[in-house]
DNA sequence: AGCTATAAATAAAC
DNA sequence: GTTTATTTATAGCT
């Protein structure tokens, strides 16, 4: 407990009518079940206080273990909030994540990419790719995603705003953490449509989100 | 505490001679400073206690209220253990992580690429990608890099081994959770070099490695 | 991998 | 946001 250690009480019988009244002034943590909470405000109280729990704990065993740790969680509100090193995500994104946006269709593609033989430079399989060339494959698909990065905060305007920063922020530099200053953030997303569906705003769907702006 | 609740001892005399003997059996929890734990075995355990731990309080937050969330730890091992679902991590590496791998130094590229008004395709910029096309764009990231995890597959021979099912299983399945059998899973990473530097493993260079094997 | 005593997180109330 | 009482996590041992 870093803050506010706990001050005994024992010698200043002040508010002294309050124990007097009640000497109990909280029940205490009240133990709960762990399922979906149904009250709005609670959850939003809730989640704020555990997310914030879970941070410093991300942070703790980061710096305890000199572990590289990425968190991300979606509210229900749609809202992101990360903890942590954008390699570590990237990373496995990269090695974990075979599917990305649903494969398209296969009919409806514009007439832009060039074909070699007969197949458009996204469709040929990696067989196709010596393994002298991955390298540059990755280059490639490095620079596409940085070009498509850049395009989506073009037209989606996208606010990200710093929250509080880590809480072992000078201990995590020392493990080599990276992208200091944004370990922690979270970004508005106001784009959201009229329900709470926060599923939709997984990657499937955030395109069209953006373009709808 | 689900497990062993608290049992009232007062009444069970059992173990007598070890009470009288040593009235309090360990310290119990000692308050630890929060920095690098420099002794080898004590940090393993270390980070196998707090891993699981911080895994257990992400899907309670995740049950309780309503929120995705998806975890990435790298050991200093190497080692990926993985929480959640992989939708949210995609989701953020999209639109949060600009940078991937470094920029081709722009030299030594093969003749590779075809080349559009003197550029490759992944060195245009996102300017020249008109709104309409944004989608296909993202399709041909999307094929690309599925092409690239299937190469990364063939060339690793990536192991998966599925960890202890989550705590909370049955509540995040209510709330929607995807990939149930995948929410926490471990990869063992065996190409490491001698060394135990684990931020080798970050994204600039694990290609690199795969290419060793 | 278990156990115990203590540190730390947090549900309610303010 | 703060405080309090209680539950929960976990450091040191075995």
């Amino acid at each position: 407990m870093e803050y506010g250690e706990r001050s005994s009480t024992a010698c200043l019988p002040l508010k002294e009518e309050k124990l007097q009244q009640n000497p109990k002034t909280t029940k205490g943590r009240q133990k709960i079940e762990i399922k979906q909470i149904s009250e709005e405000s609670k959850r939003q109280v809730t989640f704020s206080k555990r997310r914030t729990g879970l941070f410093k704990k991300a942070a703790e065993l980061s710096v305890l273990c000199g572990a590289q740790i990425g968190i991300i969680t979606f509210s229900r509100r749609g809202r992101i909030y990360t903890f942590g090193n954008a390699d570590t995500l990237v990373e496995n994104y990269l090695r974990r994540t075979p599917v990305m946006l649903r494969s398209h269709p296969g009919g409806d593609m514009a007439n832009e990419g060039e074909e070699v033989d007969g197949l458009k430079w996204w469709e040929r399989t990696v067989e196709s790719v010596p393994e002298e060339e991955m390298e540059e494959y990755m280059t490639a698909l490095n620079g596409l995603r940085d070009n498509l990065w850049t395009r989506i905060c073009q037209l989606g305007g996208d606010q990200t705003v710093q929250m509080n920063a880590p809480v072992f922020q000078n201990q995590m530099a020392e493990i080599e953490w990276k992208l200091t200053d944004e370990n922690v953030t979270v970004r508005n997303d106001q784009g959201q449509a009229g329900d709470d569906g926060y599923l939709d705003v997984a990657a499937g769907t955030f395109l069209s989100q953006i373009r709808k702006r």
